[in-house]
DNA sequence: CGGAACGTTGATAGCTATCAATCGACGTGG
DNA sequence: CCACGTCGATTGATAGCTATCAACGTTCCG
């Protein structure tokens, strides 16, 4: 069927638009016409990365956010004798921000293809907290919501074994990614090398490649062409200790 | 020499505050009606905190922040088995809500007794920039600031040993405690006991132990009586890799 | 076919945890 | 005043988790 210009480019921007709709709907009711607002955000301009490709930092001070539609990305720091750590995973619908207003030699590192939109028009909306109330709470929310995660991350690193952070990272990624709307049948894109994995979870290569064979092994999860499969996730989140950090709903 | 009642209530509410108003002065130069407007935040009713005492989380969904006017305290997690990880040290001069919007397990520890203010006025200032933009400006800034040192938390618990993660830690807290005037010679008060220093770097009790007298041998730091000095702060630093993160000065 | 990137496996070393015991400081009650 | 218990710091011995080094297999691609 024969679509006009208009509406191809609202679909289009509809698709685009999607991970970050789900993110933010899911902390806080978007009404239509807010809907609608962030799906014109899809509609902007794309802006691609390959994979291990650094996004460079912004020059400006206050540079507007740009959010992720689709693809993974990394917030990473480098000692100077190479070892690396990453803080934390940027997913679909996180924004890409993540250095502002403070200088510190952190880059963001793609670790698969990425695609952003320009996210000026979602800060502009949150300072319009009149006209779109519901996006000006979600941003604010979604930002604890991070701040929650990289709390998670610290745990991990500071008190949990290689099998419970793996089982730990792997139940927030199926949350994260439920959320958006890119788990299918507790299955879902993976897009980490194990030495991404060992940089995300403070260990080397080898022993996140034998930590993934024992919970293999005790069918926990399936991990093949880049798609990982939680196959036990009660089990999983027992190992974990993980509960999803729950947004709390604020009046007015 | 003899003060009315309001001087002698502005002279308390100086030093109580004082510590806010470095913290904030040294981010933003904050006029001279704003800080009158911190100094009268200080002369408010006082909360306290036994060490050891948990401060009880508000019940409300959006509480007014409480900003630490003396004293440490800690976010902390405890697993189910009892390991226990601190997320990061709250100081005077920090705000002491760090659970908003989000529902997890954490609780904030005093490590020695705590004095707080209620910050809900300040909460006000942030929101009328207009009259108080040094304010609003420098409370943004102080959470992106908090935010960078959770990242130094990360890094420390992640990729360091444990010599580089105490060093460190303490070259950080050299740099906290100075911007909010607490160190004399290089030295600052330091409350906490090796266990919560273990709880902080995700060591051992033990271990702390081992790596402190290893940096004593060294002519490091000198550790006694709940003082720690840092008889080497460069050779410290270089250990540590520590750069203290910087904020920006954003324009309007 | 060669090479690069990634995954896998074995052997070894090393850092850190755990267990146990001792010591000093401190406060309390007899 | 002293015995006692508690808390924190310290030290030694041992175990265990994880890193490192090295080699090999697999896949993919020019």
């Amino acid at each position: 069927m024969a679509l006009s210009g208009l509406e191809r480019r609202n679909r289009a921007g509809d698709l685009r638009s999607e991970a970050i709709c789900q993110r933010l709907a899911a902390i806080v009711v978007l009404s239509e016409a807010e809907l609608d607002f962030l799906r014109r955000v899809g509609s902007g301009p794309l802006s691609l990365w390959a994979p291990r490709s650094f996004v460079d930092q912004p020059a400006s001070d206050h540079p507007a956010p740009r959010y992720i539609i689709s693809g993974w990305a990394a917030l990473a720091r480098e000692l100077q004798d190479g070892r690396r750590q990453f803080v934390q995973l940027l997913l679909p619908g996180d924004a890409l921000c993540p250095l502002l207003h403070v200088r510190q030699p952190q880059t963001v590192l793609c670790l698969s293809m990425v695609q952003t939109v320009d996210g000026g028009a979602i800060r502009l909306a949150t300072q319009d907290p009149h006209r779109f109330p519901g996006i000006a709470a979600a941003v604010e929310m979604a930002a604890a919501h991070d701040r929650a995660l990289m709390i998670e991350q610290v745990i991990r690193l500071g008190r949990q074994t290689a099998y419970e952070r793996m089982a730990n990272l792997f139940v927030e990624l199926h949350h994260r990614c439920s959320t958006v709307g890119l788990v299918h049948g507790d299955g879902f894109a993976f897009p980490l090398t194990q030495e991404s994995r060992g940089d995300l979870l403070g260990l080397s290569v080898v022993h996140v490649n034998r930590t993934l064979q024992m919970m293999r092994n005790q069918n926990l999860i399936q991990l093949k062409q880049s798609r990982l499969t939680l196959l036990n996730l009660p089990a999983l989140r027992e190992a974990a200790e993980f509960k999803p950090p729950q947004v709390m709903h604020v009046g007015a």
